[in-house]
DNA sequence: ATAATAATAGTCAATATTAGTCAAAGTTGG
DNA sequence: CCAACTTTGACTAATATTGACTATTATTAT
């Protein structure tokens, strides 16, 4: 609505922009500018929102001329992916993280909406209903590397 | 029948916004203070009276421009069928039966064969992988029931 | 060349801003 | 009176914002 916090408006922001061109080059001190926040918040959103799980890869440089790179990268093109993505899930996962996961999913049409929706209702935090969050974390990090291998395969 | 507690004007306040709109997006403490409640009965009223049995599906988000969204689903016409698959799976169920109910799922046409194998591997015995096979047992019954739940509606 | 300075971006922890959980206490209809 | 439902609030969890401090790179002065 109307008052949506600032780091969704700078992601949507962002995202706009990538929807164009695949990879955009900022300067991390005009946009905390032009979007009245303090620098670090724009660490805040990429860090958020911008990582590997969200398919996304970022890259920048310090310095006179310093940059920060946003690139969006593709599962279906990049089997290194799905594997980068197993190996960062290990054996623990919060629901946030997995989300952010099935979502790059979706968006790369490894899933289907329904499909998404289905996986995501399997690890969700009231259907394992763990008292152990460790547990919890342990067992959602399975299932979600289960379905990682099994979108190996081509049905 | 005037003198509702104000549980009901709550949820008939909200329903009648939905009648309109189809989604709703509120600020948990705006409501509370509006009606004159703590904020935890607006998360009352939503358990007891915006359930998917009811036809509505709930996320929110915390933290700064938090917010809690309402949406009214179209529930599928065979709500009975799943009805009574979630009585028969109680709390615990074997691999057996639960490739018994995805595959009448999936004769049903409710899930697709990608749909059926992708919920097969969350469950799947290697997946979850307890010692202790009662809790293998109930997590299965647990997401199976989750997946029974989410297929009420479309997407 | 080297050192000093300027111009970037990164990290981290404190604080703020929400919503969720749970159980105790209160209320009500049968 | 009892069981079910409602109300309340203390405690917890998740997410966002801020700023002081650090690290890196480029440019300028010696």
């Amino acid at each position: 609505m109307q008052n949506r916090n600032i780091s969704d408006i700078i992601e949507k922001y962002l995202k706009s922009i990538l929807a164009e061109s695949q990879k955009i080059e900022i300067k991390r001190s005009e946009i905390a500018e032009q979007f009245d926040v303090v620098p670090s918040q724009i660490n805040y959103v990429i860090k958020t929102r911008f990582t590997i799980q969200n398919g996304y890869v970022v890259e920048s440089k310090r310095g006179g001329g310093g940059y920060i790179r946003i690139a969006k990268v593709n599962l279906i093109d990049d089997t290194d992916v799905l594997d980068q993505l197993i190996d960062l899930i290990g054996e623990s996962i919060t629901t946030g993280k997995a989300l952010q996961i099935i979502q790059s999913l979706y968006e790369d049409k490894l899933l289907t909406q329904k499909e998404a929706n289905l996986v995501l209702a399997t690890m969700d935090r009231t259907t394992l209903n763990f008292a152990d969050k460790r547990m919890e974390n342990a067992v959602r990090a399975r299932i979600l590397v289960s379905v990682l291998n099994r979108l190996r395969f081509a049905d």
